[in-house]
DNA sequence: GATCCAAATTGGTATATACCAGTTTGGACA
DNA sequence: TGTCCAAACTGGTATATACCAATTTGGATC
């Protein structure tokens, strides 16, 4: 049974990873345009099929917004303020509060191993070392979600706590120190009863429902990078998703 | 301002349509190869690229599954058995409940207006007329979901009463009856707590909390074509929605 | 400085072609 | 009848090219 090589990366995924590098870095805000296929396909040397191969999977992730004439955009604000800490591609959830931007608090952050239905959505071995940390968010004072982190030690050696509070965004970390583009992911959303932490941190009453969200989010190659467990308040957060007229 | 035209239809979303149709007829099963692309290209006369593109939407919308060298097939089966009542694409419902097939029972069919909420979902006047029925889903003798359906009456001249209790979904019934092939839609997922009705039929307590799913969705060309409230049992149901590898 | 029109630019669609790496298939051979 | 290998077939990737419709841009003209 010979070695499983490992494939050559096809071209598109690298010119994926360059757009989505281009406009997570400082250079673009939310409304700006990107360069047009046409130029990219010129810089890269590739053909601009290819390029719109990799900006086709941005778009359907949400990350890209095309319009017909006047070229391809990061998404502006939304009427519906689709909030996003967290939540990135596929789902967003929107927050009804007012207005404001959503912060986070530390709750804690420690090491430790991974228990079999971790391992399992991580695909790593079960006892692995994980990066483990939860935040709460919260619009102004108004708190609607406690977020649970598990993250392989392998793949952020020398992560520590002050990286997460220092307002730069998980997916920033991960690309700029780590090289690790976040991309894919699958999402389960149920319903759950509060703990009395939990309840106290939302401001609800022990044993109150809740809307849960377990994501797994992966790399643009495809392998997992994070398990992410959070809790929603019922009444001021709701997750939405769409399909179909904004795919390519 | 010159009448807004309608521009022909891209072939793409024409073979795309055709694919679908042919996938949900009678001559397929889940678990079935669909010719290859080759083939496809030849029967209908267009380029293998084109019709990689159709089957790149189905595929995204998790209505086809590729196997790189062995073929284009219907999603066999899943282990998590994602029943799938009215809930296709982009989000798949995992019923908890050990095996069997999910059926339904009507609880009314009947003629109505719009509201303005429900109006402004399906993109129609306030006060347009609306066929309005309600069901109850179960596996064997276990209620998990309770399903209140809005279609626009002039989409669907003639339907009955009976064409929801004859078997059939309605889905085959938009399509073959009504030349309508549902593809996309936008989905919102929170909690509610049940009345008195939704509770009995659950088998839960009134004000317990469930999961409640609105689901607009639209045909291949992206207009609106039912609008969907479901209120699931919130142990027995779980939503999962996928985004990446999926992808092409 | 304001107006208007032609040219350039943009994404959207469609086709043709080529090669790759696995899987399946069919037939030759033992 | 069983085994094995080459050929055929599959989807995946990549390039080149062409045309369309709508918008944006730039400059000439008033």
């Amino acid at each position: 049974m010979p070695l499983k090589v490992l494939r050559t990366e096809p071209r598109y995924l690298a010119i994926q990873r360059y757009v989505q590098e281009l406009i997570e870095g400082p250079d673009y805000a939310p409304g700006d345009n990107i360069p047009s296929e046409r130029v990219l396909a010129d810089k890269l040397g590739a053909n601009r099929m290819t390029v719109r191969k990799a900006i086709d999977r941005l778009v359907a992730a949400g990350l890209l917004e095309r319009n017909s004439t006047s070229g391809t955009r990061l998404p502006p604000p939304k009427v519906t303020r689709p909030l996003n800490p967290r939540t990135s591609l596929g789902i967003s959830r929107l927050v009804q509060i007012s207005g404001g931007t959503p912060a986070s608090r530390l709750l804690y952050f420690e090491a430790g191993r991974a228990s079999a239905s971790v391992a399992a959505r991580l695909r790593i071995d079960e006892g692995a070392d994980l990066m483990i940390f939860r935040r709460l968010w919260m619009v102004d004072t108004t708190p609607f979600c406690i977020e649970t982190s598990h993250i392989p030690a392998v793949r952020v050696p020398g992560l520590a706590a002050e990286d997460l509070t220092s307002g730069r965004s998980l997916n920033a970390l991960l690309r700029e120190r780590y090289g690790i583009s976040v991309f894919s992911g699958e999402r389960e959303i149920g319903v759950v009863h509060c703990n009395e932490q939990e309840a106290k941190l939302l401001q609800l009453a022990p044993g109150d429902a809740a809307l849960v969200l377990r994501l797994v989010s992966a790399d643009t190659a495809g392998r997992p990078i994070e398990y992410l467990r959070s809790i929603n308040h019922p009444q001021l957060v709701l997750f939405r998703t769409e399909m179909g007229e904004a795919q390519p």
